[in-house]
DNA sequence: AGCACGCCGACT
DNA sequence: GTCGGCGTGCTC
């Protein structure tokens, strides 16, 4: 009986806690089940069917009761390769989560007609393509590419600004092409490559590239708001034996590529490559667990290194490395030229910007971007409007009323005499009047320019090369062919002075994305920003500033100085977590509790990255625990998101 | 999450 | 007697 019989060990695809272990179940004789096939399988009892995946085959089992069988086989195709497993589960343990949760992300939802098609046209597993393709020799690139394609390679590389068009036609930043050259020259080495972008637009772009240098079965599109046929049909591509280049948003991270080489992650400081679903994952951590699991190298690409990418270079962690074909433009903060008639009426464009533009109108489209807020205004000094902050952690200010003592909402200590650390003034003042320029005020000041507006409801893609007034919310800018005549930034102090741990880095994406639409001989000016990140952004470089940002960091424990948690549910069940945490080490400190919607509150656990191990599998354990607990009824359960900075933001928001 | 098992109150 | 309430516990 024990020869013959044969037992999957299968991860059942649940979100819930207490099932996130492997199953065994025997396999019926007449199923072809083979490790990392779909299937369906009894759960407690026979009527009640879950679905899972089988991670390995084998004779024997752990399990002392008695076993029940597969049901049913639901694809013959192995979509979960052992190296997708070890990942997801990495990535999991990490993230004191589930790694069905993180199978979720990586595995598009079936489709049987596009399957049916893969598997009939035989490209399915056994038939590694003739070498037939030629690869293209891409000068400007080459040298760079070689510097961070290479076996466990991490880098970082600055992209080149400006705009190009492809021999097809389409208008592209020189940014994108360069990632995609790279991905290139790596396949023409024999090795699939990832490319993770932000955004849909970022993948049109690098494809816009790519297809006419590489043959479209070497390319698999991963996108987000791809019909799910297509995007099942593009991850079947990730399975053969042949290398490809795997280019989407953020799930195509995770893509089990045949000789994986190279992962690049385009601009990782744009937000979206934070998985909104459970268990949260970031590109850039998921991309680093392959590095090291995979031996893969790792290539965080765009115009400017993010605050975390900075920090990896400082500690030496990753190589530094500049694309070749890199001008960056000139940019002017107007406080810098102007002085006193750039401060004194910060709300209307200075005049002699203001004529700039009417004659750069002359050349083309004018870009002009702003920051959408929808953030709630906090405080800052009255006379030099630095943002003003808790003297005791660093915390924003708030006032309750207008007569009121500001309170910290992050420690809640009281400022009763608040003095400015820069300038010694007294006196506060509220900040973020909100969006002061509009449109509509374009229009009165350019009566006789067409006004075109692109914002996150309603994306303009690309712009002709003519005179218009393009007016963008952040990262909702157009493409235009050469680029803008000019770029103008505004609202650079209400971007910068956001109550968000990621306000800096954040508007420096923003900034230096739209500086690098502008044309080769175009000008930026930006507005409203003064001090040492205006003289930042005329010089180009945010070395300096971010590193002052990172020993702030240090100094307030912040991350990434540190890690953090964040636990958001029940009252009790938070702080009975909180309390285990901190008991663990006096290392371990927490911030909170603050109320959130609905009765639930949020902490957050802050730990040193040695202890980080040590402190995701305790709260996992507390996870499992709450789960199988007594009932309850309406009250959410405890949510855990491990290392996103921007918890904090919760933290301190109203 | 479901679903089964189990141990007390009102009913044909 | 026994039908069914829902409080607990487990899922190969």
């Amino acid at each position: 009986m024990s020869d013959s019989r044969r037992v999957a060990r299968v991860v059942l695809d649940s979100r819930l806690p207490q099932l996130s272990r492997l199953f065994d179940y025997l396999i019926p004789p007449e199923l072809d089940v083979q490790q990392g096939v779909r299937v369906r399988v009894p759960l407690r009892s026979a009527k009640r069917l879950a679905e899972g995946y089988v991670i390995e085959c084998s004779s024997e089992t752990e399990h002392s009761g008695k076993l029940a069988a597969i049901t049913e086989l639901v694809s013959p195709v192995p979509v979960l390769p052992p190296r997708l497993w070890n990942l997801a589960s990495a990535v999991a343990s990490r993230s004191a989560g589930n790694a069905a949760d993180v199978l979720r992300l990586a595995i598009p939802k079936r489709y049987v007609k596009a399957e049916k098609a893969w598997w009939r046209d035989g490209s399915a597993l056994d038939s590694p393509q003739s070498d037939q393709w030629e690869a293209p020799v891409l000068e400007p690139t080459a040298p760079v590419a070689s510097e961070v394609i290479g076996s466990g390679i991490r880098s970082s590389l600055s992209l080149p600004y400006g705009m190009t068009t492809s021999p097809t036609g389409t208008v592209v930043p020189r940014s994108r092409e360069s990632v995609a050259h790279i991905a290139v020259q790596a396949l023409a080495e024999g090795q699939s490559v990832i490319v993770v972008c932000p955004d849909w637009r970022d993948v049109e772009q690098c494809w816009a590239v790519l297809r006419d240098l590489v043959p479209d079965d070497r390319i698999s599109l991963l996108a987000g708001d791809q019909p799910p046929a297509e995007r099942y049909a593009h991850y079947l591509r990730t399975l053969e034996p042949t290398p490809v280049i795997v280019l989407g948003s953020r799930h195509a991270v995770y893509a089990p590529a045949h000789n994986l080489g190279l992962i690049i992650v385009l601009d990782d400081a744009d937000s979206a490559h934070r998985e909104p679903l459970a268990p949260y994952p970031h590109s850039r951590d998921v991309a680093l667990l392959r590095n090291s699991m995979e031996n893969v190298a790792v290539c965080f690409a765009s115009v400017t290194p993010s605050l975390a990418v900075r920090r990896w270079i400082d500690m030496g962690y990753i190589a530094e490395h500049s694309a070749a074909g890199s001008t960056r433009p000139r940019v002017i903060p107007t406080s810098l030229t102007l002085g006193q008639e750039a401060l004194s009426s910060p709300a209307r464009l200075p005049s002699s910007v203001y004529q700039a533009v009417k004659v750069a109108l002359n050349d083309g489209p004018v870009l002009i971007q702003v920051f959408r807020s929808g953030f709630s205004p906090g405080l800052s000094c009255a006379q030099c409007k630095s943002k003003a902050s808790c003297a005791h952690c660093g915390g924003p200010l708030r006032k309750s009323s207008a007569s009121s003592n500001p309170t910290c909402l992050w420690c809640g200590v009281v400022a009763a005499r608040w003095a400015c650390p820069e300038c010694s003034s007294l006196t506060l003042q509220p900040r973020g009047q909100g969006i002061g320029r509009t449109v509509a005020d374009l229009g009165k000041s350019f009566p006789s320019v067409a006004i075109i507006r692109s914002d996150g409801e309603n994306r303009v893609v690309s712009v002709p090369d003519a005179p218009a007034l393009v007016v963008a919310t952040r990262g909702s800018e157009p493409v235009t062919p050469g680029g803008y005549a000019m770029v103008l930034l505004l609202d650079g102090a209400a971007m910068l002075q956001r109550d968000s741990l990621g306000a800096l880095e954040e508007s420096v994406h923003s900034w230096e994305h739209a500086v690098s639409y502008t044309a080769d001989d175009g000008l930026c000016y930006v507005t409203d920003l003064d001090g040492p990140p205006a003289m930042a952004l005329a010089a180009g470089t945010w070395t300096q500033l971010f590193r002052h940002e990172l020993s702030q960091r240090v100094a307030l424990k912040l991350p990434p100085a540190l890690r953090i948690a964040s636990l958001t549910g029940p009252s009790q069940d938070v702080d009975a977590i909180c309390d285990a945490m901190r008991s663990l080490s006096p290392q371990i400190d927490s911030l909170g509790p603050v109320p959130v919607t609905d009765g639930a509150v949020l902490s957050v656990v802050r730990f040193p990255y040695a202890l980080g191990e040590s402190v995701v599998k305790e709260l996992a354990s507390w996870r499992q625990k709450m789960a199988s607990g007594p009932r309850r009824t309406a009250v959410e359960r405890v949510k855990i998101v491990v290392d996103d900075p921007l918890a904090l933001d919760t933290l301190a928001g109203e």
